[in-house]
Formats: C-alpha cells, structure tokens, sequence
DNA sequence: ATGGAATCACCCTAAAAGGGTGATTTTTTT
DNA sequence: AAAAAAATCACCCTTTTAGGGTGATTCCAT
C-alpha cells in the first residue's frame, strides 16, 4: 500500500479548516497533517511538516495566499499548492498560477472533487474548477473579428516581440518600407501612434 | 424536461466516429444529430445541423482541425467546439484555444468524462484532460529563480510591452539614466544587446 | 470592377537605442 | 559589522529607429 498523502491546510476561517480538515483526514489514504490560520503562523513550522500538498486560501490574515506562494514554494520545494478559494477574478488566478500554484478551486467544489482533486496535484495534475478553466480558455482565445489582416496581426505580433522594423522586414522577407506601410496601417485602425499603445491595444481587444 | 444536447462529430476514423455517436446517442438528453469524416465534407451541411457541441478531432484529411475551428465559429457562432484528440503538443494546444475551442480533452478521456464535459461545455464551461490542464497551469507558471531583480524584472515587463525608456522612467517616478542602468545589467545578465532578444530571452525562460 | 490587401518609394525630423565608464546610496545577506 | 547585491543617477559618444506625409503598383476576392 501506498503511504498517505500528507496534507497542510492554511485557511483563518476555523470553521471552513476544521470542516476540511476533518473531510480530508477522515478519507483513506489522506492525512492532515498540520494546519494554520495564516501564512506567518505556517511559515514556522510547516518545513518540518513536510506536506505533499498545501491547501491554501487567498484572503489571510497578513501575508496574503498569493504572496504566499512563492515563500511556501522556497520553503518546501516538493510540496504542491492547491488555492482553495471563493474567488474567482482573472487577475488572482493568472497570478496564483504564475507564483507557482499547481491547481484553482472554488470553495462551491464539492468535497469528492476537492479530494479527487488533491490527488491530482500530488500526481503532477493541474485541476480547475469548472468555471476557473473557463476562464483560462478564455483568456487565451483571440478575437475573432480582429480590424487588421493577417499581415498586418503578423507584424504586430512581431512588433509585440520587440523587433525593429529592419527586423521584421528580414523575417519576412519583405522590403522596410512595405514593413512601414503596414505599421502605419494598423496604427490607423488602432487608433494610435506608437508601438507601445499599439500592443496595449492589441492585448486589450486580444488582438494577438 | 430539458431538450436534448445536439451535436456534431467530426472525425476521421470511422471506427472511433461510430463509437463515439453510439456512446453519446445512447445517453439520455444528449443526441447525435450529425457525423463527418472531415471538416470539409461538414462545412456544406452542418449549419443546417444547428448542433450546440461539435466534437473535433484535430488530424483531418484537407482542412486540419485547428484551421477549422475559426470556419466552423463562422459557420455556428453559437455552438461550442470541444477538441478531442491524441495530440498533447503545446503548440496545437493554445492554438486549438485561441482559435475558439472551448475545451480540449484527449482521446484516452473515459467516456463517461467525455460526456460530463459536453453539457459543462454546453453550459459554459471549459473542460480538459488532466494532463493537458497540467500544460495550461505550467503555461502560466514563471520561473522562480530569475537572475533578474524585482526592478529589472518590473523594467523587463514594461520593454515586453513596447514602451521606451523615457516612458518607463514617467511610469516608475525615476530617471532615465537609471532605466538605462537598469537595462543594461539585464541585457549583460540575459547576454543579449537589443530589446528583441531580451523579451525573447525572457519568454523563453518565463522571467516575464 | 471595386476595394482591400500587400507590396515598395522617397521626403523629412526628433527620438531612441546601445556601448562605455563611472559614482552614490540603500537594502539585503552573510 | 562587513560584504554583496540592488537601485539610483551622470555624462561621454554614434548609429539606428520611429513616426508623419504622400504617393504608386500589383494581386486577389467579392
């Protein structure tokens, strides 16, 4: 038989950690092995509680989840970070995810996916609420009634890495000027007159 | 009662193709009510269909699937594309995203997900594969150990967005000659000269 | 056949980029 | 407390780039 899998949960709401806690610990094969009501409490004796996977909410007391994730992720390496949360705004996802979260969940998840789900992560998973993925999706879908051409999202694709005109012109095998003539182009249908209002726009309308 | 979901395969294999309109047909509120062997034979009578879930494999013969989804979203805005195929690349991922699909699951899914992801697609959502929301998670995930400094960092983020050095210096209340500083231990850092190649650099190493 | 898309040309000026070589001060780490 | 790293600013220099204006030509699809 496999060993457990060894579970923190940090979370202040005493009711919600004791509630996990207890669903959790009582599933075979789980074991909570500590919890905390905040980062700067775990932040002691977590190591030495050597967690597979951290149940972590957002809103704590003092250091919030997300700048927790980093400083969990240098004090336990190993260890998975699953946020466990209610909510469920672009930015907090992107950026618990870019800090090195391995999973987002919604606290409306009911409790057999939250188990299913720890498993997943301690698997090298990336589980999601429903809602969460369709966020996800949706903040990599492109317009798809884009103003420009092809070409012309080409370049600003181009312009969007840091090229130089010459650059560009080189990738595409195309001659400076016509580069320039279509710079100028989707500046018009932009509305705007510079590179960096440019892919500011780009990315607002999702562009490229 | 609620009408039954309908929907559309598109599928190259015939073996897979009738196993898949079994499947499904034969669960109660979902109801097959069209298959294609390709997008190009579909293109002609699947907006008659009016299906609310098209199923796409992604190796087709003429149109590919990833070039079909755009075509397929003009033809039937309202409908949802769910992806269902072999491949985990990367690359035909976020493609297959940005195009317009609003799920990607993998063909070795259990049936019974495989329907379970067609009405939360159905309703908005956006399933996938564990493994294939392991590469969506990791896609978001930067490098924890940058050589690069908050400011330099910061400064790297704003070069990725176009802006010059004198915008930098108005939008971070400091110098020019210190947003040129700042550069120039990135650029000697990432050894690279010129902007191009740092954001480039930078990307490929998730630092920004 | 009309219009968008893609291509190229030449006018111009101001701004920006990049290399070099420093210094000072704060902050962090050891 | 000492050393290292980060953040700040200064002035030298040349080449490249950006952006505005105002054209033209060819190709392709509706």
């Amino acid at each position: 038989m496999n060993r457990n899998i060894k579970i923190t949960i940090i979370e202040d709401d005493e009711t919600i950690r004791n509630g996990y806690a207890y669903l959790i610990g009582a599933t075979e094969g789980y074991e909570v092995v500590s919890t905390y009501c905040s980062y700067d409490e775990a932040s002691k004796k977590i190591a030495s509680d050597r967690p597979d996977v951290i149940l972590l909410d957002i809103e704590l007391p003092g250091t919030n989840g997300i700048d927790a994730i980093p400083k969990l992720k240098k004090l336990l390496p190993q260890s998975f970070i699953l946020i466990l949360t209610v909510y469920e705004s672009e930015k907090l996802i992107f950026n618990a995810l870019a800090n090195g979260a391995s999973g987002y969940l919604t606290k409306n998840t009911p409790s057999a996916k939250i188990i299913e789900s720890i498993k997943e992560v301690k698997d090298g998973g990336g589980p999601m609420s429903i809602n969460i993925a369709k966020l996800v999706i949706r903040s990599f879908q492109k317009n798809q009634e884009s103003p420009l051409s092809k070409r012309e999202t080409q370049i600003l694709e181009l312009i969007g890495e840091g090229k130089s005109r010459s650059q560009i012109a080189k990738d595409l095998f195309i001659d400076l000027e016509t580069v320039r003539s279509h710079i100028k182009n989707i500046y018009v249908k932009l509305d705007v007159n510079s590179r960096a209002d440019a892919i500011k726009m780009a990315k607002q309308n999702k562009l490229i």
